[in-house]
DNA sequence: ACCGATGATGTTAGCGATAACACCCGTCAG
DNA sequence: CTGACGGGTGTTATCGCTAACATCATCGGT
């Protein structure tokens, strides 16, 4: 005959293990300041003794609280977002918080609106939305303010919680770099021009132009991807006076690289090229890709700790974070011939 | 004065604005047969006047069941992992369940231990282990059996229940491509030997070569990245007799397109180049990369579904599946010279 | 020696749902 | 005509926890 199948232990059983009523075990699990360090001890044993495990189901109903953060990201597996969902969930993690993550096929608004409800079906503590192009922004609108909400990537503009990468300074950098060696211009392949780091790129871009007195050619407008880049760079590729490019992301700049590679102009002799991202694979480009790295672990710990501010306070005082990348120089870059 | 914040309205509230029980609204929600057609309606308008949303915490509670599933994966931007976990969370959302992902930084036993015992704590339905090489298939060990788990990745020699990629069959296909265009033999620069999908890569390779009666190379062991593949590449540029080079993944076989590159070997003409993964980027390396394609959708969707098994029927009758990768032709294969 | 403050603990009342059972009322077979 | 049956509904207990209050020593100040 089976063994009855007994439930897990609760904090009753831990209770009377210890020999103290179940309020004192839940003193002790929340730390709370009056119990006898002697009576402390008793019920830890018991905890352990009998492998009890809080039930948080039990404890979000009484408190209405859970240790849930939902986050909301679009199903791509793009170097930027993977890490940055990567790092934010190490980062929820160590601090205690469990994270739920809702994929959207796309960032409309309704996608959007149906994962942030979704997410509030679980009651969770707060949301994080990786809200890196416009309609995801707009789609924000919706969100009822009654939710600590942090949004990464998202639109400069807007006056929300927010927390991204610089991108205006790193393109300036990469732009600027390019110019020290003695470019007389930069062109310049952007991302969908409705993505906020694309837009944001592309002003440091031409910011840097305008610093250095230097002709601001026309934008070469693309996508994320090293197919648009490709083509980006097959045209770019024949033009002549094109010695320098500054690409959105490395994926873009591998395409540009191996148009002209194709086109016979080589890099950095007569193009030199810079990315942005600094993928993992870049310095194995051909050449060795000089690019502009974002640092995703520290734009998870800001988001982390903006949300909590709003959790515990209802509003953060210093509401908007920006991390600034950094310029890794590899062998892409070289003065023009 | 600020107007009293009311709390989320609660079953009580619908029960009484439709004029019934909340035992009644409780058997709507949950599609109960006995109720009067005209009683269900008026239920439901006044849950959707209310804007009611069922408590899940009181539901587990009562229950003690949750619609969770969490997932432990390695905090890395792997293409492959990253890939599969985004396919599984799409799925998972679909089939209304949340997912609650605890990265790790390293895939040891202390630290999956720890991530599983975090989502335990959190009551999961079930767990996903992206369990992709030997000591995080060890940690399995640990997993009390109380608790339906699904391995993705993961040992293909355990009785677990497993969902993985057919690693043989893919390099099997590769390799035999290769040798079909007319290769003598082909080497193989595989991933880290502790890897399951490197050591089935290594044992697909080498049965493609006894079937077709090759010699068999020594295999170039590497780990995942670019780096590697590259030094790899190195040295295999110097052997005059190497003309085809099966890399166990994309970012392999760009650093061994780099090698090549630079030795001034030409691919394909004088050496041929098959990767494994079809990152989206390899069809703009140069040259374009003939590679291996997993359906991670396929495989978060057989993992998904082998969960469900588990979670309601205690077990599965059919708990290993393998997905069969396809061979993607580009144009880093030729014949030899 | 008395008394209020303080510390350590116990008791009771919910949180919001589901499960189990009770109940009412038609319908239909005997 | 009556009693068994079953659909539709309500009532009550319960899940495991925390909040709020109650209780009872102990202790220092007058």
């Amino acid at each position: 005959m089976d063994q009855k199948i007994t439930r897990d232990p609760a904090m009753t059983d831990v209770a009377r293990l210890a020999g103290v009523s179940h309020q004192t075990v839940s003193r002790v699990l929340n730390d709370h300041p009056n119990v006898r360090e002697q009576t402390r001890l008793r019920v830890r044993a018991a905890i352990k003794e009998l492998g009890y495990r809080p039930n948080r189901a039990a404890r979000a109903l009484v408190t209405g609280k859970t240790q849930l953060i939902g986050v909301v990201a679009q199903n791509s597996t793009l170097y930027g977002p993977a890490s940055l969902l990567s790092a934010f969930e190490e980062a929820a993690g160590e601090a205690g918080f469990a994270v739920s993550v809702g994929r959207v096929k796309v960032l409309d608004r309704d996608s959007i609106a149906a994962a942030v409800e979704r997410h509030r079906d679980q009651r969770v503590a707060g949301i994080v939305v990786i809200a890196p192009n416009s309609s995801a922004a707009d789609a924000l609108a919706d969100v009822p303010a009654d939710l600590p909400l942090v949004t990464v990537d998202g639109d400069p503009e807007r006056p929300t919680p927010l927390v991204t990468v610089d991108q205006g300074a790193g393109a300036f950098e990469a732009t600027a770099h390019l110019l020290q060696a003695g470019h007389a211009t930069v062109w310049h392949v952007s991302g969908p021009p409705d993505w906020f780091d694309a837009a944001g790129r592309v002003a440091g871009w031409r910011q840097a132009l305008e610093t250095y007195h230097a002709e601001v050619p026309p934008v070469v407008a693309a996508d994320w991807s090293a197919a648009a880049g490709y083509k980006a760079g097959q045209m770019l590729a024949r033009m002549p006076e094109v010695t320098a490019v500054f690409a959105s992301n490395d994926h873009l700049a591998l395409g540009v690289l191996r148009a002209m590679h194709e086109r016979g102009r080589r890099v950095p002799h007569d193009v030199s090229v810079v990315g942005f991202d600094d993928v993992p694979e870049a310095a194995y480009f051909i050449p060795p890709l000089t690019t502009v790295r974002p640092d995703f672990a520290a734009v998870a710990r800001e988001t982390l700790g903006l949300l909590l501010e709003q959790v515990s306070e209802g509003e953060s005082i210093r509401p908007r974070r920006t991390i600034a990348p950094v310029l890794v120089q590899r062998e892409s870059v070289a003065p023009p011939a």
